[in-house]
RNA sequence: GGCGGCAUAGCCAAGUGGUAAGGCGACGGUCUGCAAAACCGUUAUUCUCCGGUUCAAAUCCGGAUGCCGCCUCCA
């Protein structure tokens, strides 16, 4: 099926034709590591995990590289106010994230360059900038671009300079030509790292390690090119006017940019300080959670993070898990096929709605109606043959695979739920399970009052009890 | 000041020309000793407002209002 994506520049979706065959090169902007990740980092991060997977379900080949900006202002300033190196913070950091990666089941990218490990690319890149009389060396010793010399500039962002400039925002440096120049290369003050240069003793300036790193490891010309929207001005705007005034090809085929995560309707930031972090969050909620709450909404709409939204996302987990739950239980050597047609309409619908701009609300939708198709098959006739078990397990490998969502044993799943609030209600598992003999016993005396009593104290602590054939189960609520 | 995006039920949210997905909540029903879960049904004659194009508009065009983002580090 082919694949449409909304590409920013053109502002409307596109057939997705990779530069060659099956190939896909994909690069999406990474994080800068001088703090802990927050969750709008979450955000990007799963947006493209998700984007990786699907491609590759598809069948593509896909090389996905994801960078860390590893020296900065930022860091350095960490670096110094704690007295440490810049090397530290960033190690350190690199490590926080690859923990946090690993919680919430974003895999690794393919490539994972830092630009610390580029500095030769780099200055080779910048050189060949300053050759085509793209780039000029200012007084001190750092490198500008020189955007007035690139006539494209402004293509992606639908800005003109001109405007730019008009605008009272730009800053004037004083080393520059034009307020609208950027650093190629920065000239390193007293006590910040540096590497040698033909310009100076510096570092690079932020925007060229990913036109460097991408072009190295993936050519000229990307198929794919990610990141947060934020990023579309200035950065995503200066690559290109790097790498394509460098190289003379296009730079990338398709842009793409997810929004953002807002708190109160405020966009989340670490300069803002309304940031709330993968750790502190997944320390309470559930990774899968968050992944479904992240991909309930299309990956361009910006999302309000709240309680309750966690709330409404955990429930509908739980309800996925139910269902696999009741299947696993349900399955039997005997028993009429007949899920095989729901399990394969899923299937086509699903592939449908990823293959229309990675379109996974509405891929999450039809999950929910798989599931409604299921649980009313089961109510009608409660047993699953071996033949449609095995049709149903491969419509939910393939959300597991894509979203990385349901990928935990559904009995586990829930059990771990069912003890996560266990110690708000003051009792234990052994009390409980005691008071629930009790209430049994009285039921089969047809002592309802005496059962009722139980099962209300019980709800009062936040228990709920729930009455099968096969006995009475509870869970935290 | 410049540029861009968004506005869909009580809430969250899909839907870019063919007559409003899905979830949460609420209400009614089936099941149950009664509940819970699950299932069934009801819950937007209408998509912020005003004009226009069209046989046909939530979707396209023009205008108004409101919210958000970018223009400075940002996912």
């Amino acid at each position: 099926m082919t694949i449409s994506i909304y590409n920013t520049p053109v502002k409307k979706k596109q057939p997705f034709t990779p530069l060659s065959g099956k190939k896909i090169g994909m690069y999406a902007c990474g994080v800068t590591v001088y703090d802990m990740s927050h969750i709008g980092h979450a955000r990007s991060l799963i947006v493209f995990d998700v984007i990786s997977r699907y491609l590759r379900k598809q069948g593509y080949e896909l090389t996905y590289v994801r960078n860390f900006t590893d020296v900065d202002d930022k860091i350095i300033a960490r670096a110094n106010s704690l007295g440490t190196s810049y090397k530290e913070i960033s190690e350190k950091y690199i490590d926080e994230f690859r923990t946090d990666m690993n919680t919430l089941k974003v895999k690794p990218a393919d490539v994972e360059p830092r630009a610390t490990e580029y500095i030769p690319q780099i200055i080779e890149l910048v050189r060949k900038l300053e050759e085509k009389g793209l780039a000029y060396k200012a007084e001190d010793g750092s490198v500008y671009y020189s955007v007035s010399k690139f006539r494209e500039y402004g293509k992606l962002s639908g800005r003109r300079t001109e405007e730019m400039i008009a605008g009272a925002r730009v800053d004037i440096e004083e080393q520059k030509r034009d307020p609208l120049d950027f650093a190629l290369w920065k000239r390193s003050k007293e006590g910040e790292p540096w590497w040698e240069s033909p310009w100076s003793k510096g570092r690079p300036g932020w925007h060229i390690e990913c036109s460097a790193m991408s072009t190295d490891i993936l050519g000229p010309t990307l198929d794919v090119h990610g990141g947060g929207r934020d990023l579309i001005f200035p950065h995503h705007e200066n690559e290109i006017a790097q790498s394509e005034g460098a190289y003379n090809a296009p730079f990338v085929r398709y842009w793409v940019h997810n929004g953002f995560v807002t708190i109160n309707g405020e966009k989340m930031s670490k300069s803002l300080g309304n940031f709330l972090t993968i750790r502190e969050l997944t320390s309470e909620v559930h990774p899968e959670t968050l992944r479904l709450l992240l991909i309930s909404q299309h990956y361009r709409s910006p999302i309000n993070f709240s309680k309750e939204a966690i709330q409404t996302s955990n429930q509908a987990l739980v309800r996925f898990y139910e269902l696999l739950d009741r299947i696993n239980r349900a399955t039997t050597a005997g028993g009429a096929d007949r899920l095989k047609p729901i399990a394969d309409a899923f299937m086509g619908n699903f592939e449908e709605a990823m293959s229309d701009d990675f379109n996974t609300a509405k891929a999450v939708a039809h999950l929910h109606d798989l599931t409604t198709e299921i649980n009313r098959e089961l109510d009608s006739s409660p047993s699953i043959s071996e033949d449609d078990s095995r049709s149903l397990r491969s419509a939910f490998k393939l959300v597991s695979e894509v979203f990385g969502i349901l990928e935990d044993e559904p009995a586990q799943f829930l059990d771990l739920i069912k003890r996560s609030g266990i110690s708000e209600t003051g009792l234990d598992e052994k009390e409980i399970q005691d008071l629930i003999d009790q209430r049994g016993a009285a039921r089969k005396a047809k002592d309802f009052k005496r059962a009722d009593e139980i099962r209300n104290m019980l709800l009062s602590k936040g228990i709920q009890l729930k009455d099968s054939p096969e006995g009475t189960v509870w869970e935290k609520i």
